[in-house]
DNA sequence: ATGATTTGACCTAT
DNA sequence: ATAGGTCAAATCAT
């Protein structure tokens, strides 16, 4: 009796664990996706084919996307613990804490105690986290508007709001934070960018589409003098660096490149923007392979 | 001059 | 009491 509890228990934590590393895995593949995303589409700027080769990027994102949904839905029925549903974030991460818009919900659910004030901590029900070597290429403008050290970490979160929050009153805010395991196999520093909200807001520039419909093309660099943070624009610009990255040179060269969110946090539906600036190819021809 | 970033203070959830 | 999120004055960059 006991040996079959035992070892259905250890099935199932063999199980869980084996759903964790598939995770990882569909997680690792999408960062890389992403990454030959942000090489392949500039390259394929001017050709025709540039829209059917981003939106194969895109399903294949999709379907990965759909892929570890299932998965963690499967794992947490069947493997379920008190301390799991920690561990079933997209990117596996540790620092960032319960997130996922489905479990804030579930939260609410049960406390009904949604905090009224966006003011402090836990501002929105609807966060989405990603792991990411590219944290500031998301096709969105933002505005820092703070830098916090947090408790055992090595780097300091950065906060950032929509550049738009003002004029437009759009509430989409984001936070970005280098992991401190961040070299992985090929070195590249890893960051972890957790969204909070939804963007209301439209590019002035026009360029971008309504709130709720996909973001492509979001970022155009015409309005060069405008005052558009830097977090998605120029990588030369020292005073971003400093301040992303507590005093180090800006040695993430990957961290150049375009990406976009690899799990849709704002229904993304199409592509990253193929309007890239002579700073992003740059970036990409010093990517190197 | 204008707008973005920095950073210490403040506020509030835990 | 503490940690984390935001504010806002000072500073910096253009």
């Amino acid at each position: 009796m006991k040996h079959q509890q035992y070892n259905s228990r250890c099935l199932a934590e063999s199980s869980a664990s084996d759903h964790r590393s598939a995770v990882k895995e569909i997680a690792r593949g999408q960062s890389l996706v992403t990454q030959l995303r942000a090489i392949v589409l500039p390259v394929l700027q001017a050709d025709e084919r540039s829209e059917l080769v981003a939106q194969m990027f895109q399903n294949i994102l999709d379907c990965s996307s759909k892929a570890m949904a299932e998965l963690q839905m499967h794992q947490s029925r069947s493997t379920r613990r008190p301390h799991d549903d920690d561990d079933v974030l997209v990117d596996d991460k540790k620092r960032v804490k319960k997130i996922s818009s489905v479990d804030c919900k579930n939260e609410e659910g049960v406390t009904a105690a949604k905090p009224r004030h966006q003011h402090k901590r836990r501002r929105f029900d609807d966060s989405v986290s990603l792991e990411t070597p590219v944290p500031h290429y998301d096709g969105r403008q933002w505005r820092k508007y703070g830098q916090k050290h947090i408790n055992n970490t090595k780097h300091s979160r950065s906060y950032y709001r929509c550049t738009y929050r003002q004029e437009q009153g759009c509430k989409a805010t984001k936070t970005v934070q280098q992991q401190d395991d961040s070299s992985g196999a090929d070195h590249t520093l890893m960051y972890t960018v957790v969204y909070y909200g939804q963007h209301t807001c439209k590019d002035n520039d026009g360029a971008n589409s309504s709130p709720d419909d996909s973001e492509i093309n979001t970022r155009s660099s015409s309005d060069s003098h405008s005052s558009i943070s830097s977090t998605c624009t120029d990588p030369c610009d020292h005073q971003n660096q400093t301040s992303l990255h507590e005093d180090k040179p800006f040695v993430n060269k990957s961290e150049e490149l375009v990406t976009k969110d690899m799990y849709e946090p704002f229904e993304m539906t199409v592509f990253a923007p193929l309007d890239l600036d002579s700073w992003e190819l740059d970036a990409l021809l010093r990517f190197g392979p």
